[in-house]
DNA sequence: CCTGCTACCTGATGGC
DNA sequence: TGCCATCAGGTAGCAG
């Protein structure tokens, strides 16, 4: 539906959204995305870590989604609700929106023009992604596993719910440091984050929740979900509580007894 | 190069 | 009830 069409009009309705992260020309960044998408095709839409790309014919849109942002569809030229940039298609309107105003949606000559889109390390989902080369991953850092497998330059597109969910499955620590990792459990960590985003994807499209439902991953992912927010909670495997521990500022979880 | 800290925003929640 | 502190799915920039 996107794919295909032209877009006939960008409208950036709050400018924060079009802020790039280092200098402030707001009003340089707006008029550069709208003068730029006006007419153009979008020839595809493809995925790069957490970043969703709209490749046009020329140049690209790169929109990243951080905490809150989602885009919503609508038939018409309106925009009902807080809509941040609107895209004005054949067919309907593909909106913008970030309550929050963490998200980003930005205009590039190539993907890559992008720090940190040219940074980011092996996808999960790409055939590249294999525990030998998740092995050679952990053993170059003496880092906690938990706070590598959310470093973005090496495994793109973990963030902190399935990093938690994958230890778990891997029964691995998320304080264990990763060099202090063998073949075979690497093998486990590997099949664990494959799994993980395998379960997250089924529970997202059948059926999918409302995704404007700012608790929709209650209603998708509480299903899949092992020990993200259960602190306290027994151990769906050996019924121990559930901990919680600060790690860089973002919380883990995982079971005191099974995870080591 | 690697690592850790803070800023960026808004809204929900819980303690007093 | 009201107010304030704390917390939330992420990442860039900077200092050490």
């Amino acid at each position: 539906m996107v794919a295909g069409s032209r877009i006939h009009r960008c409208r950036v309705i709050h400018r924060i959204a079009v802020r790039p992260s280092s200098g402030k020309r707001q009003a340089a960044a707006a008029a550069g995305l709208v003068n730029r998408l006006r007419g153009a095709r979008i020839r595809d839409v493809a995925r790069r870590g957490k970043y969703l790309l709209l490749e046009m014919d020329r140049g690209c849109v790169a929109m990243h989604f951080r905490l809150d942002g989602q885009l919503l569809w609508f038939d018409t030229r309106q925009t009902r609700g807080q809509v941040d940039v609107a895209f004005e298609l054949d067919k309907g309107t593909l909106g913008f929106t970030d309550r929050r105003h963490f998200g980003r949606v930005l205009w590039l000559r190539r993907p890559e023009d992008l720090p940190g889109i040219a940074a980011l390390g092996v996808d999960p989902l790409a055939s590249e992604f294999t525990a030998a080369r998740l092995l050679e991953i952990l053993t170059g850092s003496s880092r906690p596993l938990k706070q590598l497998l959310l470093d973005q330059t090496k495994v793109a597109g973990l963030g902190n719910i399935y990093s938690s969910e994958a230890l778990w499955r891997a029964k691995l620590h998320p304080e264990r440091a990763a060099n202090r990792v063998d073949a075979p459990t690497a093998r486990r960590l590997h099949a664990a984050i494959v799994r993980v985003l395998a379960r997250a994807l089924e529970c997202c499209s059948d059926p999918a929740p409302d995704f404007r439902d700012p608790e929709w991953w209650f209603q998708g992912l509480e299903k899949m979900l092992r020990v993200y927010g259960r602190e306290g909670k027994p151990c769906r495997r050996c019924s121990a509580h559930i901990r919680r521990v600060k790690q860089g500022g973002r919380s883990s979880f995982f079971c005191p007894r099974c995870q080591s």
